[in-house]
RNA sequence: GGCGAGGUAGCUCAGUCGGUUAGAGCACUGGCUUCAUAAGCCAGGGGUCGCGGGUUCAAGUCCCGCCCUCGCUACCA
């Protein structure tokens, strides 16, 4: 059988998760994977942090913290936040914290030397003696050689947006400590992308298939692609293979280089808890796996081109990207979400306060698939309200309570004459029904979304078409039929819900009197005339109950 | 500076290979219904598709120019 591994990109370990994140590249891989599992896929679901690089480590010394606390405490963020949200993975771990990571990015390093992929160079770089260590890109200021402007960075100068060669400041400074630095020669390593894209990947790249927003991004990527350093001077990061001798001291394998490598890392690390060491190559390299990668635009290149370019390098046998459905990005009140620059909320509570469920859809429902696309309170609120509580939440509730009223709880009769036309309306007359897995399968989140409501709207139409209040006095072996069919409708939109309303679809399940996991059933796809029913007609319902509250707008938002 | 994305109804967004009166949801208006979470159903109003040119029998859709917003520039989904 097919085998999909899916990957939500290695968080940087160094601030919340914020609705751009989850949007972006951690709840559509979950409900990705939710999907294909009913539909009886077998799915390995990956992510985790990434803790090395130079971001990181600032971060972490302005913090007063070290590298590995101030880490874990991002990991630690991370996997709460995946916890209120409902989103889950095989594996959650960290490039700094995975046993099997250090060795795994060697050896990924070590293949690509081999293979003639990595390229040594000597090259000069500014040396801080006071810090007693290189002194890469962001940790070096100095004035603009180009506009005059006072702290232009290591790599690029704000005010002019100048790529910056530190070796021409004139006045460089060690962002630490502040004194002058020299000029020491050092080794590094280049991944010959280049020949890598001449060989092969390039014309993979272009015979893939991409969504829409990925392929221009690419074509661009291709023409100009450089060699690219893939180490570092620092202590914070994966140390280098043994063979290259004393040029490796004190040397790491640049971040994003050994970041991910991280996939396939956590993924022997699952499996060795698992008691199957070796089955990680069932899937990394394994012929019929399908390898997915959810990230935002931002990673495009490394997924896209860098990390498929490691894969094919190392000549192992692992299996290159199926699809990269890249998002945009989300934004808040007209701007990115920044937790350092104030514009996001707290996520876990967000959850908390408004119901993990209902921000569940309502972010599947506005997720930047094609463009960016927008967080609003106020249509949080109207899309809880009327799509969840008014068409889906109601329908089970009109339904059920009328059954526990006026038929004792039971799941009604279906009485024979009436079943073709029963079908008949609710399958071909009362709108379109569509499946929800067959826009998951295309990354067409949104599309989903609309369609679990679109399919609730159906069952509505039917019950005002058949008026069961009035059918009850007239007909009511017809009102039997006709709610018996609506019974059916239910355990459909629950299991229809499922993989993007977890809990609320196993509330619904429940109310229909399932004791067993909705999670667990069959993806249901499109019902068919003849085939569709499998309820037992007298089997008692559970307590019908508001399955989603009518929230309000607070008055200061308002 | 370079690269990219976007500018379509009050709001959030769809619009596949250019092709009949430009779509959806929400909001708004009117009607129906009363089983239900003041929920549901039906109908309706509302857009010179950023601006100006061009190609074409035909352009939101292709080409050129301009304006505006935003992002990225290789570690922030």
């Amino acid at each position: 059988m097919a085998r999909t591994i899916v990957t939500s990109a290695l968080l940087y370990a160094n601030g919340p998760l914020h609705f751009g994140h989850i949007a972006g590249a951690y709840l559509p891989a979950d409900v990705y994977v939710r999907t294909l599992r009913m539909c009886g896929e077998d799915v390995l679901a990956v992510s985790g942090s990434d803790d090395h690089g130079v971001a990181i480590t600032i971060s972490a010394e302005k913090a007063g913290e070290d590298y590995a606390s101030y880490v874990a405490r991002w990991n630690g963020n991370m996997r709460a936040t995946f916890d209120a949200l409902d989103i889950r993975y095989d594996v959650v771990s960290g490039t700094s914290t995975c046993p099997e990571h250090a060795d795994s990015s060697r050896e990924f390093f070590s293949r690509l030397l081999e293979n003639g992929y990595l390229a040594e160079r000597q090259t000069k770089q500014l040396f801080c003696v006071h810090d007693d260590m290189f002194l890469a890109d962001r940790y070096v200021e100095g004035t603009c050689y180009k506009c005059g402007a006072d702290g232009a960075r290591g790599d690029e100068c704000p005010s002019c947006g100048t790529w910056i060669d530190p070796l021409e400041f004139k006045d460089p400074r060690c962002k630490i400590c502040g004194s002058t630095p020299e000029q020491r020669t050092t080794t590094h390593w280049y991944l010959d992308l280049p020949k890598l894209r001449d060989e092969k990947i390039g014309a993979w790249i272009r015979d893939h298939e991409w969504k829409a927003n990925v392929e221009k991004f690419i074509e661009n990527l291709l023409e100009d692609v450089p060699e690219r350093a893939i180490t570092r001077d620092m202590s914070w990061g994966v140390s280098l293979p043994p063979e290259v001798g004393d040029a490796g001291e004190g040397k790491v394998l640049y971040v994003w280089f050994d970041a991910p490598i991280g996939y396939v890392s956590f993924t022997k690390e699952l499996m060795r808890e698992r008691g199957t060491p070796e089955a990680w190559k069932d899937w990394w390299q394994g012929e019929d796996t399908q390898l997915v990668h959810f990230i935002g635009k931002d990673n495009i290149p490394f997924h896209c081109l860098v990390f498929p370019s490691m894969l094919h390098g190392v000549k192992d046998g692992y299996v290159l990207p199926s699809a990269v459905p890249a998002n945009e990005f989300y934004n808040l009140k007209g701007g990115k979400f920044s937790t350092s620059g104030g514009n996001a909320f707290d996520v876990v509570e967000f959850a908390k306060e408004w119901d993990v469920d209902t921000t569940r859809f309502y972010l599947c429902s506005t997720m930047p698939e094609t463009a960016d696309s927008e967080f609003s309170l106020e249509q949080f609120v109207q899309t809880a309200n009327t799509s969840l509580a008014g068409t889906i939440g109601n329908l089970a509730t009109r339904v059920l309570k009328f059954i526990a009223k006026n038929f004792d709880a039971v799941i009604p009769t279906l009485h024979d004459p009436h079943r073709e036309e029963m079908d008949r309306l609710i399958l071909e007359e009362c709108g379109p029904i569509e499946d929800p897995a067959a826009h998951v399968r295309e990354f067409r989140f949104r599309r989903a979304a609309e369609a679990v409501v679109a399919n609730a709207t159906v069952a509505n139409i039917f019950v005002d078409r058949m008026a069961p209040w009035a059918l009850r006095k007239e007909d009511p072996e017809k009102a039997a039929s006709a709610l018996n069919t609506l019974c059916e409708w239910l355990s459909w939109q629950a299991r229809w819900m499922a993989p993007f309303m977890p809990t609320k679809a196993q509330q619904l399940w429940e109310m229909l009197g399932k004791t067993d996991e909705v999670a667990s059933q069959p993806w249901p796809g499109l019902p068919q005339a003849g085939t569709w029913r499998g309820l037992d007609a007298g089997a008692a319902l559970g307590t019908p109950e508001a399955l989603f509250p009518r929230v309000q707008l607070p008055e200061s938002e308002a």
